[in-house]
DNA sequence: ATGTCTTTGTGAACGCGTGCACAAAGATGG
DNA sequence: CCATCTTTGTGCACGCGTTCACAAAGACAT
């Protein structure tokens, strides 16, 4: 759903379909905080509410991890905190290094949920020598020309990728020259990886857009104002003209930066 | 997929899928470049490519639109471009207000994308009297208490919240109780909202989190360092505290801020 | 020990999304 | 005007994910 690669073998990987392992960080979330409210059991029903799924979900979710629980009575909080961890791999340290440090990747490195699941900023990488030394949020920025000794020395592989879209697919060919098997793409672009290396990407102005879609729908239908243009399915030569003249005038390529990052290229 | 509320009517809005609208910001992106190089037609093989998709699945995404494309001969870009444009409600201008100006608030507030694709951040809001005034991405905050006069003097119909976790649902409220219908959460929590309210959720430490997970595949099965706690089926009590006992001190609650959000609370 | 009551775990049906493979459509050249 | 060649549009089959509904399992009271 997020690949960059065109093909991918549906990546089933142990038997735990993909649908489910992304919603075990949800589930996860959830019970950390009745951990921290110190609940001991909670119930499917309980649970799939406190995450937003339907009960029956959660529990074959569950049951793919195994049979954890006790029929009527729930799960154990702390030991199902404790499998979920351990299925995601989170009970390990992973260092983590951000390219591209904007106002995203500043962003990002202050990220507080990262710490506390089992992610450590191992380090900052930015193209721009000014930035080098300086410090965000506590950890000092190093130059791009150091990515792969940085990589190497940390034992990175998982990294995430903060700058223009115009960069990404060179940096991330570093990275994953580096050593790099997962990558975090917040630039607009598709990347290209090799076999092995996935990556999952997070775009802000594609969500944005979904959105629009909804509520140009809960509007109505009614109000077409630019009734010139085909809405039906001819495409002639004529209204293919018209409706490119009328396009561009509205908010298409407006500007010389149609695809700017979420960051400043510093 | 990223809905707060649990049971969706799966809305297939009107007869385009859902997965078909997911990738239609994605097409419209690479014709957007294919535009700026003047290119005036694609097939679908080229642009499928460009997009990071199968072929055949462009081909039944665009048959959803209506049929555009000459057989032999591919795709008018600059029509495409329109035509995905006004599918998305892109040719009309949608203000957008943005809740929390940390980090990531201020990172969204900076990011070129939104003006070049119809939306327009009408407003940047934050519960700090400390920021009120002061300009950000050349935009004054604003205290939240006059949140809902924002919204219905700019005619928001979208917020994006990126507030601490406790503050998000608050701020939800407010926000379609204003009339907002649109929300894109970055806050890590599940937000309740009535019906007709949609609500698209980005969250980085989930992503990393499944990135973990098939890292930690990829790293094979053979380091199972932690062999003490069970990993058959056998949910005893004794093997239960067991694991309780060992998995606290790995990485779960290690400190009070177990749900902080991407920016400072301000 | 037995019965009742709660909640899990899962078999089965259904619907959506994906990809193949091909016929129809149109462009292009002779 | 006809033949050929390219590329679209889509019927069809398959697999994944979701949901229902229920039997099995265990807790708890008597």
């Amino acid at each position: 759903m997020a690949t960059g690669r065109t093909h991918r073998p549906a990546t089933r990987s142990r038997g735990i379909p993909e649908a489910t392992v992304a919603r075990l960080p949800l589930y996860l979330r959830a019970l950390t905080a009745l951990s921290e409210r110190s609940v001991p059991t909670v119930s499917s029903e309980e649970l799939a509410a406190a995450a937003g799924v339907n009960s029956a979900k959660l529990r074959k979710d569950f049951s793919y991890l195994g049979s954890y629980g006790t029929r009527g009575v729930g799960y154990d909080v702390e030991y199902l905190v404790y499998q979920i961890s351990r299925e995601l791999g989170l009970t390990q340290d992973w260092p983590v290094v951000i390219v591209g440090i904007g106002n995203l990747g500043a962003a990002l490195a202050n990220y507080g949920g990262f710490a506390s699941r089992g992610f450590r900023v191992a380090a900052l990488i930015d193209a721009d020598p000014a930035m080098a030394g300086k410090p965000v949020a506590g950890i000092p920025v190093q130059h791009t020309d150091d990515l792969e000794k940085i990589i190497e020395d940390n034992g990175v592989s998982i990294g995430v990728i903060a700058t223009p879209a115009g960069a990404a697919q060179q940096v991330c060919d570093r990275l994953v020259g580096a050593g790099v098997t997962s990558i975090l793409n917040f630039a607009p672009t598709v990347l290209s990886v090799p076999d092995g290396v996935d990556v999952r990407k997070v775009d802000l102005s594609i969500e944005l857009q979904i959105l629009a879609f909804h509520e140009q729908r809960k509007a109505g239908e009614e109000p077409a104002l630019e009734t010139a243009a085909g809405d039906g399915a001819q495409p002639a030569a004529a209204s293919r003209e018209a409706a490119a003249a009328a396009a561009p005038a509205a908010s298409a390529d407006q500007g010389p930066d149609g695809d700017v990052p979420a960051v400043m290229p510093a």
